[in-house]
DNA sequence: GTGAAAGCGCTAACAC
DNA sequence: GTGTTAGCGCTTTCAC
């Protein structure tokens, strides 16, 4: 690989030409400026960011960490991050960590030693002690489709409320009165806001709550379809169930048919996160939609900001989810 | 953040002997490591990679370009990847191409800039000029689940004309005469080879070749369904379709469908790639598995094999598809 | 406008 | 066993 010194040597100027030239920097007279870009196209240089990184302490990347990469939300996500990022001259170094929290840790650590200039999180709840470490290593952080109450951190977040309640009275207004909702985990707290909304919603339409119908589950089909399962094998079935992302929700729909049941006819199912399972599926799904597009481009912007302290103070962005209505839903 | 300095100066020692515990190489006695490891772990010290990077010559991080993390097939793979190139102390940097060659371009002068030891390659066709160029850099690289011919390069894919063939057969095996096939782009080797194999395989039964029942699609579901409407439409529809991947495959149940034709028992559907997706439509799709896992594992062996010069020669590793049935097809 | 030189945090050869 | 020191490829004062 060529260095800053083949170049200086070959364009007959000092290596601190060449680096001004770079990065736009001090004053050089034109005629230099294009012959010392012309050497380094002609070469083929590329500056070594590991070298630059050492005086600037800037590495130019940003280390993402999700529960899964291969879970279609967070694929979703961490491509409209990616996007983004690399418009804004940034890498973005993946960390699945399975929501583990030893892998979190093995995951940070490593960014630290790659210097990372950011970290940007969308894994689970409990992670409160490694984010105080991390923001008194002074690593800019932000996160994203999660909330950190308490903690003053950049967030990007769809309004879990909102989006819950959007699905439960979709569910209300078409006549339903016997709801379940099956969440993924109530220590988190998208989790616990989506089945507030959902409360909310039955309670403005003036149903009682009955903590039989709701339920927690793992985030995966799997896990759906056997809650749902138990839900609709009780005594007194729902007759709609609200799967708190579309993995579950599908699970929902895989379930009922096991059973015999009609989707959605004799069941109506909503997820959330509209995926594109949803569409793939049939009947396709009813699922609240959370602008992962946008999401991902403002958390990037946060971040970036707090990077190169363009940005004064942190702030937490909520974004309003949309219910976007498929087959899976229909009348009583 | 702390340096090897403040390590030394706490620990009463010079950084060449800090250096030395750090990378477990010369002669250091027990005493004086337990020492400096008790201050590094007290410091709570993380040795930079940026600086060891400049000497060494090794950044510990790999370089994925696929076309899409937002495509399940991907994103599976890269989990794969991940995993063991986490394993083996590697960190992956995603870039996502779209098949793009611009875009393949510029992040492969990233992955330059940034001194990556290695790219693993899972993109489309056509770049055998940048593969050239990439090798003349001497950059370590890898193809997976693509073929490179004529080209020396670490490989792992899976043979995809056997492939082809499983599918195709299963199709003639129920009795099938009539069986069309989805192609994403017959330029892409991978997608050329899987239609030799379908071809291979109806010749084996003892049925003509027809051209009309060979197409090409956009990779996506939309696609699939479009062209599957317009062969499903024809005078002379065929009672079973190949896709070539999941989504194309996706797409023909969904077209058969919106078409009032019954899956399988009008139209047979076999997919490829064996993706979640695969399992989460109704009636699940039959489809042809690829071994991801174990790919994955593969690459990073192959690769990080190359970079530190372990590894003698370039190898292609071929694995063995595994037709996966499911509810998708049967006997006409 | 341009260049000399110090230094970023580490590794590795070599001296002791 | 341990320490000194010369780089690695770049950025950044500060002279000129």
């Amino acid at each position: 690989m060529a260095t800053i010194y083949d170049i200086a040597r070959e364009a007959g100027v000092s290596i601190a030409t060449v680096s001004k030239v770079i990065n736009q920097t001090g004053r050089i007279s034109d005629k230099t400026r294009k012959h010392v870009q012309d050497v380094m196209k002609r070469i083929d240089y590329q500056p070594s960011v590991v070298a630059s990184a050492l005086t600037k302490k800037r590495t130019y990347s940003l280390g993402l960490l999700i529960p899964d990469i291969a879970n279609p939300f967070f694929a979703e996500l961490a491509r409209s991050i990616e996007d983004q990022a690399h418009e804004l001259g940034y890498s973005l170094v993946i960390c699945s960590t399975d929501n583990d929290l030893t892998r979190e840790e093995r995951y940070v650590n490593v960014l630290r030693q790659k210097s990372a200039d950011g970290i940007i999180i969308a894994t689970g709840a409990r992670n409160d002690a490694m984010m105080k470490q991390l923001m008194k290593y002074k690593l800019p952080v932000a996160v994203i489709a999660r909330e950190m109450p308490l903690l003053a951190v950049d967030t990007v977040l769809v309004d879990d409320y909102l989006g819950g309640y959007l699905a439960a009275s979709h569910l209300t207004g078409l006549g339903h009165r016997n709801i379940a909702v099956i969440a993924e985990d109530l220590a988190v707290m998208s989790s616990k806001e989506r089945v507030r909304g959902y409360r909310k919603a039955l309670e403005e339409a003036g149903i009682p709550y009955d903590e039989n119908l709701v339920a927690v589950s793992p985030f995966h089909v799997e896990g759906g379809k056997a809650t749902a399962k138990e839900l609709l094998s009780s005594s007194n079935p729902p007759s709609a169930i609200f799967g708190c992302n579309d993995l579950l929700a599908i699970g929902v729909v895989q379930a009922a048919r096991e059973l015999g049941l009609r989707v959605p006819e004799d069941v109506s199912v909503v997820g959330f996160d509209n995926t594109v399972l949803a569409t793939i599926i049939d009947p396709p799904l009813t699922s609240v939609a959370q602008p992962v597009q946008q999401m991902g481009k403002e958390i990037v912007q946060l971040i970036t900001g707090e990077i190169d302290g363009s940005k004064p103070s942190k702030q937490r962005l909520v974004l309003l989810p949309e219910l976007v209505v498929r087959g899976t839903t229909s009348a009583v």
